[in-house]
DNA sequence: GTCTATACATCGATAGAC
DNA sequence: GTCTATCGATGTATAGAC
């Protein structure tokens, strides 16, 4: 009786302890967009969500352990993200598509970005787990550079560098702006273009 | 004969103090480059500086003044490493020199380019007179590239959105190495021609 | 100008009762 | 699972003697 009704009840236990989990985070990245990433501590956080401190241990067993499900969960959205976009049937399209809702994306929600893209956090590294969510981002870029005929590393490399270029000067210069972006396009349609003479199909 | 000791001695004295005020900002710098710029803590400073934490109160109002005042020298080191080449007559190339010198520079030291350019110190901005200096670098930005006929705002945006771009991604993923920065030329030259074909001279 | 001593805040983390 | 209580480290800043 005892293992029957401890197996039943156990996928629902869970799911309560996972909604618990998400809920945490999502009022952690409440707070990171308030104060920025490197503001979020424990405390304010246990306040946000309506416990003690300690209490979030129960979650979570350090702090990083907090900021790799934030890191976990912010590559799922981006990947969700770019899950609802119809992409274009022209490469070259759809590759402009994807880096403009990358930019979109990280200009949404700052903080957000600090976590994914840029090392403002010390110590903290990424899970195994995690950073897989993140290679599967990246790999995604690669595809969609690759059906637009761009191959080469380097020129993978300064598309990459160029979109960040772009979206991290937005950020920084002219947040909920479009001085910086609505240069993308041209950008790369530019830089591609050189790519593709350098090597012609 | 107070008045004249005090008026022959003030300069030595007031040197001593700048000279020393510029020694503890050295070593302010050597902790960033070991510990990252916000593992610069006044006590370690100070023990770096061979004085109590307190002392440092005699130098610095506050650890925002300390930020300031590397945030002025830093910005004065790269002034003085631009002044100290000599460009080509060719505008073109020039401007290529400039924003490779400008790389470099970066690449030297990523955490002088962190308080300098990158906006990871939560609270601190730079006092007007600091913030003067950092214009005076953009302002010699600007001039190279107009001298290279790139004069539209938004061209001049995608120039330092581009080094910006290149320069952090070669900070971030292969410090030391030339990943990246090795391509700063080509997209200096593939994007200035393109600008060049859109307003032409 | 430098010192000792200390205030005061914030933070992550643990112990142990309920 | 959540609580109270508290530890221990770190950090900036101030008071006041010398």
């Amino acid at each position: 009786m005892i293992g029957t009704g401890s197996a039943a009840s156990t996928g629902t236990v869970a799911k309560r302890r996972e909604a618990r989990v998400a809920g945490i985070v999502e009022c952690a990245w409440k707070l990171a967009r308030e104060h920025g990433i490197s503001g979020v501590s424990l405390h304010a956080l246990a306040r946000e969500v309506g416990i003690r401190q300690p209490s979030l241990y129960g979650y979570f067993d350090s702090k990083d352990a907090l900021y790799d499900a934030m890191f976990a969960d912010g590559n799922r959205q981006l990947i969700e993200h770019l899950d609802a976009i119809t992409f274009s049937s022209d490469p070259r399209v759809a590759l402009k598509e994807w880096l403009g809702a990358f930019a979109a994306f990280a200009l949404e929600d700052p903080a957000r970005y600090e976590l994914l893209f840029q090392r403002h956090i010390p110590g903290f590294t990424p899970s195994a787990a995690s950073y897989a969510l993140a290679e599967e981002v990246l790999g995604g870029a690669y595809s969609v550079m690759r059906a637009a005929a761009v191959t080469q590393q380097g020129d993978i490399d300064c598309l990459v560098a160029i979109t960040a270029g772009i979206t991290e000067a937005q950020l920084s210069n002219d947040p909920g702006g479009t001085r910086w972006v609505r240069h993308l396009d041209r950008l790369v349609d530019v830089f591609v273009d050189d790519a593709l003479t350098r090597s012609p199909q």
